[in-house]
DNA sequence: GCGCAATTTTTAGCTAATTTTAAGGCAGTC
DNA sequence: GACTGCCTTAAAATTAGCTAAAAATTGCGC
């Protein structure tokens, strides 16, 4: 995960970039709003999150913002500030940040902002399930029951996708591209493999599979468990 | 755009209820926990945002939204709360909230952070009705009275055809083309099958169908219900 | 670097679902 | 009432996916 900080007081900008690192997120540090802008509108692209002071030398905040939200409309942007005024906020907001915290702030806190940011920014979520089958993400495992279950590297991904899309149908060529990073046309029946290789292991016996199979499109696993 | 609104204080209740009102939201409200765990877990797939007070009679915010987060990752939820202190907001928010005020807060205040939650949940039109028919294009499913029912890729594909142009008259070449890519002159009556599989599957038995037949043109399905 | 085990991919026959064709009957239109 | 276009059903043709097994590849310990 890589974060650009654009802080200028340099005491609060290395207490936060080295919070940070110590989560594990690899941060940029920009002191001033040109270098900030110029960070940002370079590689806009590497950046999971954006934390921007309100008021900068050089270009504030709120220009930044915009300057990253006519590029990119989902990096999560949060702003540092002591501003708080309420119409402060909502303009913060309008201008299309996603959070926002009144300095000074816990660090704890802006934490768990930042998480439930990435969280939804990426759809990361921790474990999913299907009825007795659980997914979990970080453990990286799969329980049956809750008997703990060996998969592969690619049934994981697999199962991952299917749950993760849990109601909705997962196409071949989307399946083929997210698991097997494979983006040209290719007929292949790996996926037909696989789909059979997850059956096996995690259908209950004498019960209908818990992935369906939509002829000509892909496959699905029902929203209804 | 449907939103619940848990909140035992009558008075911040409905202040909060017309103020959405007159933004253009339907509004539910629940008056204590366990009427909105109730309410929440019965209709969870209606709602586009929740809003949830920390402090309830009945069932606490914490306990709903950890209720809601079983059952659906997406759904947006804000809490709203006297608490302040920061580990009340670290906790709520890890529990899978999306948000957090902290009363008294400006309604507007309230209103900028739900566009913002709100507009990266929404997407373009992925499902068409007719009657008690609905096509889910994401789900690539479709209903007949809320039951699933599976339809072949060329039944599913010449229904979305009629679906989308609901009202307009389909004619036969367009319908060859778009369902089958057949652009050269062709006397089959395959779309006389397909659109009798439909009937078939879709009609309530004793009603007239639900797509009219344009003698000489094609088909249509009304567009008034 | 080598050998073994686990994983991944390919292949191919098989099966079942889908799609298409065909044909006789019915209905609307002139 | 005859012609045309549509309905309905059944059967044939086609295709997609299932499964098992073999082949290829990768990863790991020595």
């Amino acid at each position: 995960m890589r974060v650009l900080l654009v802080e200028d007081e340099t005491s609060i900008a290395s207490f936060i970039a080295e919070g940070l690192e110590e989560e594990g997120f690899a941060v940029d540090v920009a002191h001033n709003g040109k270098e900030g802008l110029r960070l940002a509108l370079e590689n806009l692209a590497e950046y999971d999150l954006i934390l921007l002071d309100w008021m900068l030398p050089g270009a504030s905040g709120i220009e930044i913002c915009r300057a990253i939200r006519k590029e990119d409309q989902t990096v999560p942007v949060i702003f540092l500030t002591a501003k708080d005024t309420v119409d402060d906020v909502v303009f913060g907001l309008e201008t299309g940040a996603n959070d926002y915290l009144r300095k000074p702030f816990a660090f704890e806190e802006l934490l768990a902002r930042m998480r439930v940011l990435l969280r939804s920014s990426t759809g990361e979520q921790n474990t999913f399930h299907y009825a007795d089958i659980e997914l979990d993400l970080v453990k990286h495992q799969v329980f049956k029951a809750g008997a703990p279950l060996d998969l592969t590297q690619k049934e994981f991904a697999l199962l991952e996708l299917l749950l993760r899309n849990k109601g909705k149908a997962c196409r071949r060529t989307r399946i083929i591209e997210k698991v097997w990073d494979i983006h040209f046309d290719h007929d292949t029946a790996v996926i037909d493999v696989y789909i059979n290789f997850l059956r096996k292991k995690l259908d209950t016996p004498g019960q209908p599979s818990f992935i369906q199979t939509l002829r000509g499109i892909g496959y699905r696993v029902n929203d209804d468990a």
